[in-house]
DNA sequence: TTGAATTGATTAATCGATTAACCATATTTG
DNA sequence: CAAATATGGTTAATCGATTAATCAATTCAA
């Protein structure tokens, strides 16, 4: 069965599509009352529903999202994309999403993609070397908002956290003996917030022996074991990871390896995680306020496409340092 | 800077839109070979990239797929939403997701406004009382595929697993000691998934005292505190959870209450969880083949929408049981 | 040399909804 | 009573890409 058009509820009144149009959009024009009543009956007798793609060809609009992730199957970018869709919601737009995998390439894919099909705006979590695609935006004009990460060298609307102190209020509780062997397992990414981390870590660790090792996203499972051998080797009493994906990858191997937490090793780790829970000394954590990202992302997304606001703005929240067993 | 249209290629150029058209979607059409270079270059340079709504419009086809899950942050959907998203990429699809919460009023909306969008078909984790939603997709002729549940009075295109037998064979290794007393916690659900999960759990207990509590979606924390003490006043000695979800809340609880699991009492659960593995004694489980899952869905999908098979397919998949510490 | 065939490109309709501009009647107003 | 103003609608252009139908100019065949 075809979809039901304003064409075929004119003809069935008839009268003209453009009269029509001007009933059900509530437009106020001269329209008499019985044919207005005998339109809108209709148009329920045959459930009628405007075809949003013609619409969005003559508005230029689409009331449509593009967020791009690094991967939507970790935690923290899924409870981010629940918050950003009933933010979206609110507003009567949709989300459509993809996964970047970190990798540039993906992620331009994935603009071009949503941009050919009139996304109103984006809000991305950009990956390393995406700098143009960045510039490009800037240079089409396109709303969007950078999650997470951004870079500096840009005026673009930001939604980070406090990166660099968070890490630091909490290595500083975790590092508490100076002079001890401490370490940090970050990603390889030249990102700011993997900078801020581990410049946190650095910052409060000045009077430790510090060792940091860096795995790449691609290979976490055979660079993590590699690290965290060397993190022994080099008899670290403390370990921060730098991402949960970090840290539970990180637990899986200390747990092979029978080592102790915290007796053996203390640990802290940025995100959260239900598996921190369940750990047999609870896991401290940085906390990220996730609906506050979210809300402040769709916030600065609307207010720009109705250029409300001059200008750019870079939006920090407070990360919150969750303290428990793992790391006293 | 407005977009590139095929107009301003056809003025830089000088020919008309249609030609333009012709050459750059590489019709088999009487163009000369220095025109079509002349329009190459100029696309090019101008980096044309076409107007999918208006493809979209007289197309009919938008290249979309519908995606509705429970809830996108659950670990389960997300995966599952990350398969698919790959998946359809594959076939040159985007999906547009969103999460019904268990709501068939939300799921409704979704549908609604998902169509309204032109989607070209929809994969739906169907909701409680959805079932005129299903029909009116049936009547409206529109692609669709049910997962992870499905109506068995409609004839559908559906990808569950087999939820009895998984359920059974679980619970059967759970409960190896007759005449004990023994639990399960589910959701207060009608739907199919769940009806087979708990009768899987009843024909492996025929031999035992069973208490079953079922616990509403929508305040799980504070309905499974009373369910956990009603299963401990029973004196149960072995708990089967039927989800995730479930599991995680009912362990939290019975941490708060120091249940030494399985001394105290022996458990399992349905689906994965990180937590499960980080937990002092591993939670078995139910390991659901989550890529298998949406590989199928989108299959079957796509073709129902090539229309390469006749009638309509139930895809049963194999879950996998993983004994570990907690159920021995 | 004239009709047929080939080449290279244009015209115009179409998808569905919107909306400025216009056109009939009918009703006031001076 | 003629001119002005409402009232109730219709026409046609538009958004951007597609494509059947057509046209003009050239080349070829008879």
């Amino acid at each position: 069965m075809k979809k039901v058009s304003l064409k075929d509820i004119a003809q069935k009144v008839g009268v003209s599509t453009a009269t029509v149009s001007y009933v059900l959009s509530n437009k106020k024009c001269r329209v008499g009352e019985s044919t207005k009543q005998k339109i809108r009956e209709i148009a329920k007798e045959l459930n009628y529903q405007p075809n949003q793609i013609a619409k969005s060809l003559k508005s230029g609009k689409t009331f449509t999202f593009g967020l791009i992730v690094a991967d939507i199957s970790n935690p923290f970018f899924a409870n981010i994309a629940r918050v950003i869709e009933d933010e979206a919601a609110k507003h009567d737009y949709t989300v459509i999403f993809g996964s970047s995998d970190e990798s540039a390439q993906k992620s331009w894919k994935l603009i071009q993609f949503l941009q050919n099909r009139q996304v109103d705006g984006f809000i991305i979590v950009p990956t390393e070397n995406s700098e143009e695609q960045i510039a490009y935006l800037q240079k089409q004009n396109i709303p969007f908002v950078l999650l997470d990460r951004y870079f500096p060298q840009f005026t673009t609307n930001n939604v980070v956290i406090n990166n660099y102190e968070a890490a630091f209020t909490m290595v500083s509780k975790l590092v508490q003996k100076p002079e001890s062997n401490v370490g940090m397992i970050a990603y390889k990414n030249s990102l700011i917030h993997m900078k801020e981390r581990i410049r946190g870590f650095e910052k409060a660790t000045k009077k430790h022996h510090r060792f940091i090792e860096k795995i790449s996203f691609a290979a976490i499972d055979q660079e993590i074991e590699t690290a965290i051998e060397n993190m022994l080797e080099n008899k670290v009493e403390a370990l921060f990871f730098a991402t949960n994906t970090l840290a539970i990858a990180g637990l899986k191997v200390l747990q092979q390896k029978q080592i102790k937490i915290p007796n053996q090793l203390k640990m802290a780790s940025f995100d959260e995680s239900e598996a921190f829970d369940f750990f047999y000394s609870p896991i401290s954590f940085i906390e990220q306020p996730i609906k506050n990202l979210g809300e402040a992302a769709i916030s600065l997304l609307m207010s720009e496409i109705n250029s409300t606001q001059t200008g750019k703005t870079t939006k920090v929240l407070p990360a919150k340092c969750i303290e428990r067993a793992s790391s006293k």
